[in-house]
DNA sequence: GTGGTCTAGACCACC
DNA sequence: GTGGTCTAGACCACT
């Protein structure tokens, strides 16, 4: 399904947290699919179960993930509530990004192009 | 000069390196000046030397810092070199909070005229 | 594992360094393998664990070792990429150390042989 | 007459006393020649005499300067005797450095002709 | 006074 | 148990 990069710092469960936030948030996964089982993907991944069990919490917690007793895990309906203090704090984010990008040698039309690729995707059905 | 957020996961010595990166990257600290010294800089935010020799060893090994025993630590010669390695990770980045910018509900012209603030800014005197 | 000579006037992190640098240059230590944990090799140098964590940090740094939190160290991935300038200053030292050599009487015939030798070893599999 | 690498690690004084070493090696220097005056050569490196002084003195340690009151300091009658214990520690030395430069992607005859290189320079009148 | 090294010891997150 | 962070405090070499 996905791999996971040991050289990232960040622990485990919370790469897997993200995967599944960008799979939900660029539309791979829509909502009511499936996710993995717990047991399952551990396996996959060659990891704990513990450890996925952590991030299906931290999915849950943030609201992309509907966990059903003897069903399994399913994706949660997304309500998308625009919400300011997230906006500046993500512009924040971008403004570091794009000097690192430019400090790195990216063209400037390169950069412009990958956030108009994104405002593109469908990520509804 | 700055502060620590210390509710922030990050260690003390990963902020202090990124404000630095910033001051440097964004033109407000130039090749040849001075960084405050261990010592000084550990007093004033009130944290042990050490972790400002950390931080700042870090950014020697990045290439921002050069530090010359029994003179001071100064802004190191910017050495610019394109690595197309560096832009792919940083464009993945950019795309995942692109993705996250779209999803808090930000503004397509709002996100793309930040972009084009940061390539506008001038970093040399 | 290996010895510390307190003659030396280099620190101790660096003399550890450069020996698992070594180790790895000539192929006695191989992509995934483990390192010793950091209070092991501690315990068995005398030396205080940050001793170690800092000589580890620098292999880090430098691509030769990968730090997985919670699992070990392990010899990270060789990315090989020629790099004409470390060439320019390595020939550098190359050319006082040859004068040296000179120097102290060693035959030109032996200097050639040891650098054969070197080009002659195999460090894979 | 040279310029000091503050990026380097070793203290003023040693890459001083390095740099004439250099120089009566290659032949630069010869024996009888003047050493640049204390003031003069601090002057024009715009350090502290006191690290030329220091260096001086290494040198006079080491056998390559001659210090004569009065009048100045000058390149010592050298003599060159075989060392076997020293040789030894050089090629240790060089094997490092050959790996290092393996590694870095030197070609092994450029390697070579470096050596060979130094082997036909002349340094005696 | 400057950067740099090292120790001892505590504490944390992760697996 | 693993790596990682931080403190407190000592000591060193260099300028």
């Amino acid at each position: 399904m996905f791999t996971l990069n040991y050289g990232d710092r960040r622990p485990l469960y919370a790469q897997i947290t993200e995967k599944f936030r960008e799979l939900i948030l660029t539309g791979a996964m829509r909502e009511g699919d499936k996710f993995p089982s717990v047991r399952e993907l551990a396996a996959s991944l060659a990891i704990n179960p513990n450890t996925i069990q952590k991030a299906y919490k931290e999915l849950e917690n943030a609201g992309f993930l509907l966990s059903i007793p003897a069903k399994g895990s399913f994706v949660a309906p997304v309500k998308r509530v625009p919400d300011p203090a997230k906006i500046q704090e993500l512009l924040q984010k971008l403004r570091s990004l794009a000097r690192e990008l430019k400090f790195a040698g990216a063209e400037r039309e390169a950069v412009l192009a990958e956030i108009e690729n994104i405002y593109k995707e469908e990520n509804k059905a």
